[in-house]
DNA sequence: TGATACCTCTGATTCGTATTAGTAATACAT
DNA sequence: ATGTATTACTAATACGAATCAGAGGTATCA
């Protein structure tokens, strides 16, 4: 019926409470008592902004410097995937329940999006993202020349997953695949296995290389060689060969390489684990496999929590970092070597 | 290292280049030929942009606008549940595809959970949704006075789900289960079946009165006996006295009551669908059932373009309804009668 | 009585950007 | 010489909220 009436804002609310938009301002920040208003005043002032559905602008709030208890979600794809590999979910439900708990509002940033469906933080030559009070940044990204800038303007964010850009100080949260795959070649190793292959695409970044310094770390543990191979074609050619070098155990970089793997395992009439144990090391749904867990939703959880920490002004806003520990694989597909 | 430089502003450009700050605002704004502001010019305050790292602040912005582009997305209970039924992921995944469309950035509301999990519109009588310029609603929610409020307010939002308040407009994006089930019901009447069960929770909203009001349609069409049945407790019993009634197809209201009909079947040697024909009308998950399918990312998608439509100011905020075609279930447990 | 303190506010200013109205300088036509 | 157009800008203002420096008024004290 009302039709297009304007969004109330302090001035309004001003004259239906016959004071100033100052005094105003203060009663809506709880100021009130602080300033000296009497609660006659306070209340007279929280009936009109009932009676009008008043809610400060969060643009003119920010500009003037002040939070607005939002946080933002920055993807560098989209964020509710179509197919259903959604790689994004459980880390948002961890995202979710600690911004309950402290009270945020999350901001999905969407309209950052270019044409080939890409997310960058800096679109016309600004910045999104400050509209937020800090953010929360997620996905596999290749240039870091945004986050370098961002974290040289002083922005307030956590990155998921451990991202190191040479001379800025990220803050991250990721996960510790670097001891899980040292502990699952220690595992491999005391099953009896004497050659526990690696193979990983050729893609290189964080997360890749500390898995790889498990690898290492885990063969040197237990006197084993290292067997690395990096590849996308894991062929029947290639199960040959490793079966001739003597290998029982592959630890798989990602779930693709995997399922080559147990294709070309089962074109040479062999079978995981009897013939040879299969561990992942990252899948999208963690079902079938022998994978470490991702501890996705704890690593939400702790992003928002540091992200909080560093807007509360406690610790260096761009130095902190938080590793969590993977959930060891099952049994699925991991056995003792073949006598 | 340079520590806490502050973030340049079109000011500190203008200096830089020599010109003033309204000339910069032209330019990083294309508005440079229109405005007729020579090349060179142009080229110098590019210069200067590049020089300071200078990104346009978006509460400024927005702030001079008058819009924020934010939508928000309001639902009752969590947005991402722990559990796997996600009840919400196809939807967001049509508002996010919608949303990036029209440029607008999602504000989920997450600070308003009270200590029961439920998530009102109202704290404290104020309402956080205003801080969007329009809310998307979702999710199953009894109390309709917050809707109401909301409407009598102005605030532009979209309701996903058939809504109706008495002496209220809203707007909504529904799903036509109505049609839908009485599509069904003719096609199990066009099977041979003559005595098509409906079975249904004691809840009563209007999504339930549709499909209610479609399946006596689908009665009426077909010649059939309206056979309605309000329980939650599906046993054997029950399958007993519905085999005794002639009863050969039925028609369940969601997943639960589905599940109870079939362990029933079990329970006494039958199967579906060589005894029995069920058809779910809800599912979580559409998966291994006669499901209608309700169009959720479509709905999504339609509650966005709504409200964007809302907004741009063409059509009345408060009521506009647009209902999208169900897709019929697949065949898994729809069959012919037995004799 | 005058000074001082307190109470309850208000006016004016600020944040950074977009826009409107206008200015100064030159070119050209009459 | 005067008027009109064009070019290339600039000054001023508005957006909405927060904040600082008071302004009036009353109460208290010396």
């Amino acid at each position: 019926m009302e039709g297009q009436r304007r969004r109330a804002r302090q001035a309004d609310v001003a004259r239906l409470a016959g004071v100033s938009q100052a005094t105003v301002s203060a009663v809506v920040n709880g100021r009130g008592p602080e300033t000296g208003i009497p609660e006659q005043t306070v209340q007279r002032v929280l009936e009109a902004v009932r009676q009008l559905g008043y809610a400060a602008n969060p643009a003119a709030r920010s500009l003037r410097g002040k939070r607005n208890r939002l946080l933002g979600v920055h993807t560098f794809e989209s964020i509710f995937p179509v197919d259903q590999l959604d790689f994004y979910h459980e880390f948002l439900v961890g995202i979710e329940q600690q911004a309950v708990a402290d009270g945020y509002d999350l901001v999905l940033f969407a309209s950052t999006e270019d044409l080939d469906g890409r997310r960058r933080i800096y679109t016309d030559g600004m910045n999104r993202l400050a509209l937020a009070d800090g953010s929360v940044l997620l996905g596999v990204e290749p240039g870091s020349t945004e986050l370098a800038r961002l974290a040289a303007e002083g922005y307030p964010f956590v990155h998921i997953g451990r991202r190191t850009v040479p001379g800025t100080e990220i803050s991250w949260v990721g996960a510790d695949y670097a001891s899980a795959t040292r502990e699952v070649v220690g595992r491999l190793a005391a099953l009896g296995h004497r050659r526990v292959a690696y193979v990983t695409g050729p893609d290189r970044m964080e997360v890749f290389l500390d898995k790889e310094a498990g690898y290492r770390a885990g063969c040197a543990d237990a006197g084993l060689p290292e067997l690395m191979y990096v590849t996308s074609q894991l062929d029947p050619a290639w199960v040959d060969a490793a079966h001739a070098g003597g290998v029982t155990a592959v630890l798989a970089e990602n779930e693709p390489l995997a399922r080559q793997l147990v294709a070309a395992l089962a074109e040479r009439g062999m079978a995981a684990p009897a013939d040879m144990s299969v561990v992942v090391l990252v899948t999208m749904t963690e079902s079938g496999w022998s994978s470490l867990r991702i501890p996705r939703n704890e690593m939400g959880r702790g992003a928002v929590k540091m992200l909080t920490r560093i807007l509360a002004g406690s610790g260096d806003p761009g130095d902190q970092h938080h590793l969590l520990p993977c959930g060891l694989p099952d049994d699925h597909m991991i056995g003792p070597p073949r006598s």
